[in-house]
DNA sequence: TGCCGCTCTGAGCAAGCGCTTAGCCCCGCC
DNA sequence: GGCGGGGCTAAGCGCTTGCTCAGAGCGGCA
């Protein structure tokens, strides 16, 4: 377990003062361990190298915590996903860019993706509310690439909205399994998915 | 929320006596909709509408409902699969057979299936071991199928473990997003995913 | 009728939870 | 050189948690 050096994730570069970044850092590695129930305040603090009480001067409660891992993490894979979206090339390409990074992502940032996608239950019903919005986008941004392929006549999809669904499904789960020691790095990865996810939409082989 | 009727789910049938039958399905119910460690043995008890310590009669601890329902849920998931594997026909007809009933299960019983994917890190470590293994032996069974495919020559699979991978992947997820009250019925996934499943493998269009 | 054993309850214990408070340290500014 | 304020800690409050225990109710068997 050594091999997990105290690095600081692109995500969280600019989070000001010192102290709130290594507070968010510590909370999503707990999170993403253990849950967001099963983390207790203590177990963040004491990541950061502080005391328990020294979070609340940065964050009002644990659940801000997640509130602020969760609407990063969602804007940051959702820029991933509309850069390519807004790419050049056919929509063939443009999918397999887009499935690339969002996969790659995931993989990479595996930790923060889990707390992303599989704790927000545990926010209260406004962030709640925030962040599925957020994720409606994400879902519109697939959709809407798979669209313009069928509209081109470059897929053949015979239900946009359940093949949408399935894409954005398959490339989430990513973050539920991937193991950094594990036989395949996030590119190889990505470049796995986009091929599975082209066949998905049958795309015409270029 | 009137819709859903008290019914009792096949998996449960034959758990006895009814006291610890009825626990079982407030902890599914409960896990299922908080998580495991949100959830409370006071929560459980009253939703089987008996009080806090009636529990420990049929249950030495709250991880013991979790492993039952852990463990029981790969047993019927895993059925389901091994008579798909084992059935009549080629590679390709047994893989879409293995996923749509998989598939179905999963969104049929989505409130198990969100337990025992998602909720199984917070099994104890000897319960924990025992059900990795059952996933084990899971993506095992489809991981035969596809490649009895390939060496038919019926499947186009560069990656078989990769594949195979991403195909349990995008079957296990389900659970999450699944919606009963949603546009799709669990047939219906189950049909579409089978045929997005072919794709992946570059199955011979019969 | 008397007794056993199974099921269940009311009350409650020890531990741990999220979060607060009072006060200390120390750096920059007048 | 004094002082104001941000960053931090030790201590702890009020509450909830998983779980226990003594005893009540009751059906079946002798």
């Amino acid at each position: 377990m050594d091999a997990q050096e105290p690095k600081t994730p692109t995500a969280w570069r600019d989070i000001t003062p010192d102290a709130a970044r290594r507070l968010v850092i510590a909370a999503v590695e707990a999170f993403a361990e253990r849950g967001y129930h099963a983390t207790t305040t203590r177990d963040i603090a004491s990541r950061a190298g502080m005391s328990p009480a020294a979070l609340y001067i940065h964050y009002k409660t644990k659940e801000e915590l997640l509130y602020q891992i969760s609407r990063v993490g969602h804007l940051l894979s959702l820029g991933l996903l509309t850069e390519a979206r807004d790419g050049a090339g056919p929509p063939a390409a443009r999918l397999e860019a887009a499935v690339r990074a969002f996969v790659r992502w995931h993989a990479e940032h595996h930790t923060t993706g889990r707390v992303v996608q599989y704790e927000l239950g545990a926010l209260g019903p406004e962030h709640y509310a925030e962040i599925v919005d957020l994720r409606r986008t994400t879902e519109g941004v697939i959709r809407s690439i798979v669209t313009d392929g069928v509209a081109a006549g470059d897929f053949d999809v015979p239900d946009v909205s359940g093949t949408t669904l399935a894409v954005l499904s398959l490339c989430i789960d990513v973050a539920r399994w991937f193991n950094p020691d594990g036989r395949r790095t996030p590119d190889e990865v990505g470049e796995l998915y986009a091929g599975l996810v082209s066949r998905m939409v049958g795309a015409r082989t270029a």
